[in-house]
DNA sequence: CGGACCATTGATAATTGTCAAAATTCGTGG
DNA sequence: CCACGAATTTTGACAATTATCAATGGTCCG
């Protein structure tokens, strides 16, 4: 049986279920972290992190989406991660002093869990198992990073059109008649911002793959993919 | 007083006091994990990891650089990181069953030391002390990567190049009467595939940068850095 | 000294960014 | 449910940047 949390968000479900550092612990474990996480509701481009400022908490998608991100010395936004629920961040400063190292805003209205710093300490400290977790996740984190970093690297930017469509498309989508339907977390120009190029540029490039018959764009927040196999050959996928 | 390791490599110095994830343990546990190190040393030219094959050890570089890579899909060598003295790489795999997620390849003649796969999740499971430093030297490298790809979404090449030079300077730059000299650890080939640009760029880029003062082209594995300040400039630094 | 390798330079083509304008979509309030 | 204004996206024309190809020039090392 699954107990009820007491934060009024969850229902009957806890939301430190969804977070996968938190999957090894048992009911009674989970319990006990749930009565200490607090919680909070952003509204959609609300600011949760400000790149430079101190933070201390670990936040926790609950519900929603949310984007990392810097400034270029040119004054674009460079997103880093796109975080959807049960993501999380905040852990890098939560061990050492530093400061926030990106920005974090919502992009959706937004439900969050928050661990403080010195709770996320205990915890870690009596369960190796969920330092394991995090230490893992990071190497995730970590990988995709430089999947990025490499794909910002190949001159050809269909490619990296076709990576973020297959990304959003594992992340974000779901099995319809035609193909797979993406409700996508970004705007065209948050897209660019991702892939690092021009709005226009992301625009004459989704056009294309329309008249090729590689996706449809149903709306703005939208995109059916058709033919995900010729997707798979523009990101370049082995 | 520091203990003398017996690897035969370290002399009078342990070398995991060069790596910063080991600098909180104490001279003992110091000892007790360098008992488990074990070493190798690379030519010029040879593989130490290779993208998608499974890796079981953590590797630290005792003496040297390397090159961490990826292949794009057109077939270009896409670097990662230049991995120096003291730094490491493999703990991505270590902990999950995950199989490289990139290739790692000498520069120069190599020593390394390198810790197995369970010595290390013992060593995790026994010190929860050492975990959190784990997470905390992931974070430090994941706000590098950050930083990173923010500058690669820049789009500007001129600002690559001058942070490269910068980053290069910090590493392995050397104060000269006339400003900071650089033995680079990359061919002009290597820093293309390092900034993603075609080969005939950097030339290009740092044939101008000479012309205007800013740098020297002392022979093909060094430059002299004359303004520092207008490389900054250039990089965008703040 | 010679040969192999690496780097530079020039000319041209291809790609992408930028600016401006038009078209579409979205959300709100009636 | 519709209409309107605001915001976002698309499209076009052009400029700027960088890749590519080819040839030349340098450098390193036996």
């Amino acid at each position: 049986m699954i107990a009820s949390c007491h934060c009024g968000h969850c229902q009957d479900d806890l939301c430190i279920h969804k977070v996968p550092i938190f999957s090894s612990l048992n009911q009674e474990e989970l319990e006990e972290i749930a009565s200490l996480i607090s919680h909070r509701e952003y509204k959609k481009g609300e600011r949760i992190l400000t790149d430079g400022e101190k933070s201390e908490a670990i936040v926790i998608i609950h519900e929603g989406s949310a984007k990392a991100f810097k400034y270029t010395t040119d004054g674009r936004e460079q997103i880093l991660y796109v975080f959807a629920e049960g993501d999380f961040f905040g852990e890098q400063n939560l061990l050492s002093d530093r400061t926030a190292t990106y920005s974090v805003e919502a992009l959706q209205p937004l439900k969050t869990c928050m661990l403080s710093k010195t709770q996320f300490q205990q915890l870690i400290i009596g369960h190796s198992d969920i330092a394991i977790k995090i230490i893992t996740e990071l190497g995730n984190r970590m990988a995709r990073l430089e999947n990025a970093m490499q794909g910002m690297g190949v001159r050809n930017v269909d490619n990296r059109v076709g990576g973020i469509l297959l990304e959003f498309a594992a992340k974000y989508g779901s099995k319809v008649q035609e193909g797979t339907l993406i409700q996508l977390p970004l705007s065209r120009e948050g897209i660019a911002n991702y892939l690092g190029v021009a709005r226009e540029t992301v625009s004459r490039k989704l056009g294309q793959l329309e008249s090729d018959g590689v996706i449809r764009s149903v709306n703005n927040k939208s995109i059916l993919i058709l033919n995900q196999e010729a997707l798979g050959v523009l990101a370049g996928v082995n």
